[in-house]
DNA sequence: CGTTTTTGACCTGCGC
DNA sequence: GCGCAGGTCAAAAACG
């Protein structure tokens, strides 16, 4: 997973954020996540998740919340220098802890490649075959990556163990995170005014993280704020509005709507940027746990 | 009390 | 210009 990269970047729930912001996070610190994942899906393996929660190759998250523990895909890949091209390159522009943040996994960095969820991340490219999740909102988004040409080595699957190399072609039907640039995103409506969109389709819990509506909403470090939910014409599942509450000033906003063609994918899209550091820990508890058990 | 989620209303851009 | 659809606002309610 990201252990090895940025510990203090870690995503997942709110006690996990701060832990992980707080000290040096242990990976026995993520064995609840586990243990709640296992409720969660109690038929499934926890280091080879595929049976029963998620089809096939949704497989990658092992730590309870597979998106709690998941830290936002787009500052992972930005670390791994293959996402972002024109004006999305800066989308974390401002994150003041690109160099110096770093020491805090200490010891885990040994763990960068062969303990890593984002081990089958697809980058979508022009080159690509339109991804699973949501053809034709990633197959419009991968054409603008710029040609970006993904290393294609992720740190590797902590869980399966598998190669984490990555083929444009045969990957693409398997593999379960899709990140690609939305530049020509299918829905043009405002492209102006969104600057360095990023989409991001990533497999979908079931419930693990659900609100009371029953969506599932990925966490990350960044503190989210709904503003809003519209259905979407088309779309059986509603979109979700989100800002970022780390800062007051911050324009950060993402968009998280599940696949229309494949709801255990969700499609997250990015917009704007963070101007402010990683936060430490989230700005409140309140509300943020709702309807929760 | 401070923060979040929910949700209907409103705003805005685009196609016709 | 109009209508549609996406995006945002803001008040109310919920939560710790």
């Amino acid at each position: 997973m990201f252990f090895g990269l940025e510990m203090e970047n870690y995503q997942g729930d709110l006690n996990d954020i701060v832990r992980a912001s707080a000290e040096p996070a242990h990976f026995s610190d993520m064995v609840p996540q586990l243990s709640s994942w296992q409720q969660e899906f109690p038929s499934s393996d926890p280091l080879s998740f595929s049976s029963s929660a998620m089809e096939d190759d949704y497989s990658t998250n092992t730590f309870g919340d597979p998106f709690s523990a998941i830290r936002d895909p787009l500052l992972l890949l930005q670390e791994l220098n293959v996402v972002g091209t024109g004006s999305s390159s800066t989308y974390f522009n401002n994150s003041p802890n690109s160099t110096n943040d770093h020491h805090h996994m200490g010891g885990f960095d040994d763990m960068t490649s062969p303990c890593n969820i984002f081990s089958r991340i697809q980058i979508s490219h022009s080159s690509n075959p339109l991804p699973p999740c949501d053809p034709p909102r990633m197959a419009a988004a991968s054409t603008g990556l710029g040609g970006h040409k993904a290393p294609a080595v992720f740190p590797s699957d902590m869980v399966n163990a598998k190669s984490c190399l990555i083929d444009n072609t045969a990957a693409a039907a398997s593999v379960p995170v899709q990140i690609s640039s939305p530049r020509n995103l299918g829905i043009k409506r405002r492209l102006g005014k969104s600057q360095g969109k990023k989409v991001v389709c990533i497999p979908a819990p079931a419930a693990a993280n659900s609100r009371s509506s029953g969506e599932v909403v990925p966490s990350d470090l960044w503190a989210w704020r709904k503003y809003g939910q519209k259905p979407i014409k088309g779309s059986p599942y509603p979109r979700g509005y989100y800002r970022c509450s780390s800062s007051k000033g911050c324009s950060a906003r993402k968009q998280v709507e599940r696949s229309r063609t494949d709801p255990n994918m969700l499609v997250i899209t990015y917009t704007s940027e963070h101007n402010h550091p990683w936060p430490t820990q989230r700005n409140a508890l309140a509300g943020s746990t709702r309807s929760q058990p």
